[in-house]
RNA sequence: GCCGCCAUGGUCAAGCGGUUAAGACGUCGCCCUCUCACGGCGAAAACCGGGGUUCGAGUCCCCGUGGCGGUACCA
């Protein structure tokens, strides 16, 4: 039988990387078994409609490069594929249900419900629906629902038993029907929750393989009660662990300690498009996404998305939440930006350039190759360059540098023989400043770290600098190194 | 509280009854070097605790602890 697995997103308004990760598990496991990857939208809560969210989900996959074979913009058979557009196709069902006794028509008020939620509360108990319009008689029913009043259809859970379902990557998971609630299957509004709307969909849009959060772990025996009761065969399960963060915190007393939470976008963390602006590569994040939760069989860490989908297994799937380690994505980053091809990286790392750099005035082309090993997230690119737009101010004593045997005094010594070999360089290019430059430093009998460690600090005003102090002088151009130079040695009078 | 899931270095994780318990990121040290970065070499660093089962347990079972999730007319 074709696999035939689906991303099915709420539309929030961003792709945190939660979401992202399972969409690409979830891809991966179709194509691998080429199977179809469907794209269905969890829109049955009007209450959360947001402007636009759609195209953040359809720009999202596509950016990531999972295409999606069936879906709301690109069809198919199982249309449509927005859960409220689809709000005829739940109620017969759920009446089917009824039928059987294994959902029933309740009428009780939020307020009623709101009171025995806020009595069990107080008793410290586990509030569970009292079942109390399963007891209306035929007549009764009928006669509220000839009266118009508003009513919701849930599901009518066994008092006894277990209810159970096996999941491919944790295996069998069983539970008490006493633990379980009478969930509303679908609401006053006429459109179902996610309780019905998913077995539903996932039944007639033909889901083999239903791949989700964890989250819905404890409520899957639910769903399986459903597709028993409407005679329907159960999906495979795989049930796929949050993504956490390390955020500072206190425990019970008040010490700082770190704890961990699921991401999430409202509290900050970065969503995929968040990571994307801050100068991400999308192969990066893909890249180390893949690997947050599941391990590949060798010991290869370098994939692209189609490897991944050559590669991807089950087995590999983690049972436990995992940390999001924003130091490891960078240096997933660094190495693909490093992959780059040397065009490819100037057209990438321009617009940062040009935030704090005139690009007729500084040669992009050669600081792109001084950036390209050194760039971890393009973001870092205008902090690093700026002292080229504009000298720093910077104490006198970064001249200090006992490794290069450097001091203020030795320093200003350097300078003084240094600028008069610069002056008399013409041809302002790297390999003259670097050739004549190096040429007479053996007659001052001074060490080559000497002389460039203080160049270098006059001409930049930094300890560290992308390229050393000929790269730095060649970019500045001969006036302006010339100009730096002098103030330095003003200074070091 | 109740229910469910999970538990290997700081992080991601391999391991699936017998290993010197992989590897990667990060950290630290050394080398390269005009700084930084890259690269090379090396180091520190883990089986949550307690009971079983077994000749033998990180691996299987139970209890505890901890983390995560659920407990909605949200998904």
């Amino acid at each position: 039988m074709e696999v035939r697995t689906r991303f099915a997103p709420s539309p929030t308004g961003y792709m945190h990387l939660g979401n992202l990760r399972t969409a690409l598990y979830t891809y991966l496991y179709a194509r691998r078994n080429g199977g179809k990857f469907i794209l269905r939208i969890e829109d049955t809560d009007q209450k959360r409609e947001v402007e636009g969210a759609l195209d953040v989900i359809y720009k999202s996959l596509a950016t990531a490069g999972l295409t999606h074979d069936e879906g709301p913009d690109v069809g198919g058979p199982c249309g449509p594929y927005i859960q409220s557009q689809r709000r005829d196709t739940y109620r017969p069902w759920a009446e089917k249900l009824i039928a059987s006794g294994h959902a029933y028509y309740c009428f009780c008020t939020e307020e009623r419900l709101g009171q025995a939620r806020a009595e069990a509360e107080k008793k410290g108990e586990n509030f569970k629906y009292d079942k109390h319009c399963l007891h209306l008689s035929k007549e009764e029913i009928q006669a509220k629902l000839d009266a118009g009043e508003p009513y919701v259809i849930r599901q009518n859970i066994p008092t006894e038993g277990k209810a159970g379902f096996d999941d491919l990557i944790y295996g069998r998971v069983e539970v008490d029907c006493d633990t379980l609630d009478d969930n509303v299957l679908l609401k006053a509004d006429g459109l179902p929750t996610y309780n019905f709307a998913n077995v539903v969909d996932d039944h007639l849009m033909g889901i083999t393989h239903v791949m989700r959060g964890n989250e819905y772990l404890s409520s899957a025996p639910k769903y399986n009660l459903l597709y028993e009761a409407l005679g329907w065969e159960p999906p495979k399960y795989v049930h796929l662990t949050p993504v956490m963060v390390e955020v500072p915190g206190t425990d019970e007393e008040g010490n700082p300690i770190t704890v961990k939470r699921k991401m999430s976008k409202r509290k900050g963390d970065p969503s995929f498009e968040d990571l994307l602006a801050q100068g991400y590569l999308t192969e990066a994040i893909i890249n180390y996404l893949a690997l947050l939760g599941w391990s590949p069989k060798g010991e290869r860490e370098f994939f692209t998305l189609k490897e991944l989908e050559e590669n991807f297994d089950l087995d590999g799937l983690s049972k436990s939440p995992s940390v999001f380690d924003q130091a490891k994505l960078n240096w997933f980053n660094a190495e693909y930006i490093r992959k780059l091809s040397p065009e490819r990286y100037l057209e990438l790392a321009t617009p940062w350039l040009a935030q704090v750099l005139d690009p007729a005035r500084f040669d992009f082309k050669r600081l792109g190759e001084l950036l390209q090993g050194r760039t971890e997230v393009f973001n870092q690119l205008p902090g690093m360059v700026k002292f080229l737009a504009e000298l720093p101010e910077y104490p006198l004593e970064f001249f200090a540098n006992k490794k290069q045997k450097s001091t203020p005094e030795s320093a200003k010594a350097a300078l003084e023989f240094v600028k008069p070999v610069l002056e008399g360089i013409e041809d302002w290019t790297e390999a003259n400043l670097h050739d004549t430059v190096m040429a007479k430093i053996p007659e001052t009998g001074m060490k080559n770290g000497q002389v460039l460690w203080p160049l270098r600090i006059a001409i930049s005003g930094q300890q560290s600098t992308p390229g050393g102090a000929f790269e730095i002088a060649y970019l500045l151009g001969r006036e302006e190194t010339l100009r730096r130079l002098e103030k330095a040695m003003e200074r070091l009078d």
